[in-house]
DNA sequence: TAGATATTCGAATATATTCTCCGAATTTCA
DNA sequence: TGAAATTCGGAGAATATATTCGAATATCTA
């Protein structure tokens, strides 16, 4: 039946997920997927077409729950500046426990699979959306002057993404929340109300 | 010049070392390690004739190591008792870091290489003249009351293996040091002078 | 229960990767 | 300068892997 169809998907899905982030791309095996999943190789593809097939499952779900955790997330706080900081802060913290979704979004020698350029941009514009509504309601409670929020959402977020290397690689955790601070007052310099 | 030689060779099995680590004997290719080198694909077999040559390199390494620590790590102590118990804690937790030596000596998808038999029997061979040298100490001191010193350190080193994978499975670390104070009074049973 | 449909898997095939070797180019050193 | 040491690109054979096929089995439906 249908439903369970779905279920051993998942479950695949799950099983294939630790492994690909155990060896990449393309040191998994499609035997391996299956013996972990205790099937049969073929019976593997009566679920999924091909191995990037499964391959793109994987990356749609961890897209799925960095989304949905990063959305829980900002809820979370209150003042729209922390928000931002939870977002940022949150973000590169979930990136590194979801290695595949991460590497679909970095790595070039996966960039031939043409489903990942449509998560990237997927994914560029929630987050887009997310920071959006972060700034307007920043704006409404005149916690920021800003004259164009879209424009400054833009900004923001691919600012974030060239100081994401750098953070990323910058081992002293500790150290990471205060230049976040810097991060944050640099890039709204003159649009916080003080 | 041939000091040089044996230099890159060491640079390379240092390299090789990390990957084979990392990915195992069979996902690890000749091209990974000649990037990681800094050389042409080729220029490894100028200095290693196949990539089993070189797994094998790394090994002995591996298993070189071991064998110093365990040495100098049983000087460090003066009690024949407390040696056996630093013997068998120290060989434990140094093989964590040593995989490849590791998996040679327990994986049997690798049992095929012949070199793997040799380190096996030559390691059990080590092993056993230390734990035969601990406890003719120990008698000598009368701490021990053992007929066959040589027998009873094969057998000990035997029963030492048997226990080693429940040991090593066992998460909580804490508790190894006591389970291995029980080891100690269960196979010396009636031996140790009270 | 019969017949249809879903699922499984072993074995075969097509494709891709990887080990290994060759030989020519470059470097080292006496 | 010339001989030996070292490097590496690229080719070929061997191996590994992805994918397909078809037959067997299980599960569902009426």
């Amino acid at each position: 039946m249908v439903v369970h169809k779905d279920q051993i998907r998942d479950d695949i899905v799950s099983v294939a997920a630790k492994i690909f982030t155990r060896f990449g791309y393309k040191k998994t095996t499609m035997e391996e997927i299956a013996m972990a999943s205790r099937k049969g190789k073929s019976s593997i593809y009566y679920y999924f077409s091909s191995k990037e097939d499964i391959f793109k499952a994987v990356v749609e779900k961890e897209a799925e729950e960095l989304k949905k955790d990063l959305k829980m997330a900002i809820d979370e706080v209150e003042n729209p500046i922390n928000q931002l900081k939870k977002f940022i802060l949150f973000r590169m913290h979930k990136l590194k426990t979801l290695t595949n979704f991460h590497t679909a979004l970095k790595s070039d020698s996966l960039s031939h699979f043409k489903f990942i350029e449509n998560i990237r941009k997927e994914y560029d514009q929630d987050e887009i959306e997310i920071v959006t509504r972060i700034l307007k309601i920043g704006i409404e409670r005149e916690k920021f002057v800003i004259d164009d929020p879209d424009l400054a959402a833009v900004a923001l977020v691919t600012a974030m993404k060239g100081l994401e290397i750098p953070l990323f690689i910058n081992k002293e955790h500790g150290r990471i929340e205060d230049r976040l601070e810097n991060l944050i007052q640099f890039l709204f310099f003159g649009l916080i109300k003080q």
